[in-house]
DNA sequence: GGCTTACTTTACCTTGGGTACAGTTCAGCA
DNA sequence: TGCTGAACTGTACCCAAGGTAAAGTAAGCC
């Protein structure tokens, strides 16, 4: 990853816009995200953030790449810390889940809530390139906790076949579910539980 | 000049722009639902509308207010078939877990979404009373599930602790986050799948 | 025949997402 | 020291969308 912009001013406008629409479209939608409010934080022009991205839509993608590295970062820190103290498949993934879910909870107030879910459900605001990103970044959970639960199934055969592609979407399904269930019930205590809970199911599927 | 065909005076205007605008949100999200689409479509004019809804958030609230209706009876009608056949709670719950799946399997393109993620995700162009509706319609699946949870717990008393609440309010997690996934990856079998995964869950946390 | 319901018509306001394009400021290089 | 290009500013204007305000009108009901 090469910076190419190494303006000479402001080196971080880009930037400050980027961490401000994020802070903005968690908290509020993309729809409701005004440039206007972007730049009066930032305090730029309008024109400057047309300088800085030709759309709105050019916004959202930039966000969203960020996201996804930030994301994947995030993810591979946790794994490697599962599987520092053991080799065990299970146990580490256990493991992961039992972090993932702490980390979870760490976030005190009310998670900001997925990206995802946010640009899912306002779909025609988007163009392909955001709606494949935002496939991108669901199929990358799939396939890395798919190659987590094959690692498993195959040191702990199931007693009753598994789905395991489905389980590996549960994943996901349960981070934008939980997200927006903690939204509606405004308590952030909820993902975290049913993180835990899904790590239920999986102890539960390769119990011998 | 008069039109003959569409009569002046309609008593079904204001459902038809209810089943419009919810067909709309739906697919496009609530801010991308415009009203002038909406009384394009039901052939009014911008006044017209606003007799029958005091601004948008009026129609959300009005709109809401329906789904959780008709919600409420399609689950009523869907544990009534399920507990005509038998009289074990365990059993009952799996048998309308199974059919729920099936239901929603059987809506073959992708599933609208649910209104209460829409609603979600787009916080602040909504009021309080919206909102409102929003959680209660959380809190009103909480119940009917925890009750099912409970009578199941009574005859089979789960041999580790299970927290009943988060195991009820996984269904909701599971639709809400279903419902993303299966659109962020346009393929309406995720969320049938992910209902029979949390079957499967509910099956073995109170198998003896 | 008068009241109510369900609108229409006209006119105007504000916010927000742009477009267009000319001008400005400053860092770094040659 | 002056030129270039990046990072803007400023001005001006367009369109869509969510309203607001208020008067008028046609149809149905008692």
């Amino acid at each position: 990853m090469l910076d190419t912009t190494t303006p000479r001013r402001r080196t971080d406008t880009r930037k400050r816009l980027l961490d401000l629409a994020e802070r903005s479209i968690l908290a509020k939608g993309f729809a409701s995200t005004s440039i206007d409010e972007l730049i009066a934080g930032v305090g730029i022009t309008k024109s400057g953030f047309f300088y800085h991205f030709k759309d709105k839509n050019d916004l959202a993608r930039a966000l969203l790449r960020r996201h996804l590295d930030h994301e994947r970062a995030i993810m591979d820190e946790l794994f490697r810390r599962a599987d520092e103290l053991n080799d065990d498949p299970l146990h580490g993934l256990l493991i992961a889940l039992r972090l993932f879910a702490e980390m979870m909870a760490e976030l005190e107030e009310v998670h900001p809530g997925c990206l995802v879910a946010t640009l899912c459900y306002q779909d025609q605001l988007f163009d392909q390139t955001v709606h494949a990103l935002n496939a991108e970044s669901v199929l990358a959970w799939r396939r890395r906790f798919r190659a987590r639960l094959d690692a498993v199934a195959k040191r702990y055969p199931p007693s009753e076949p598994v789905d395991l592609d489905a389980l590996a979407d549960m994943v996901s399904t349960i981070i934008e579910g939980g997200l927006v269930m903690g939204r509606a019930l405004k308590d952030p205590s909820i993902l975290p539980k049913q993180i835990l809970l899904y790590r239920d199911l999986i102890r539960r599927s390769f119990a011998r």
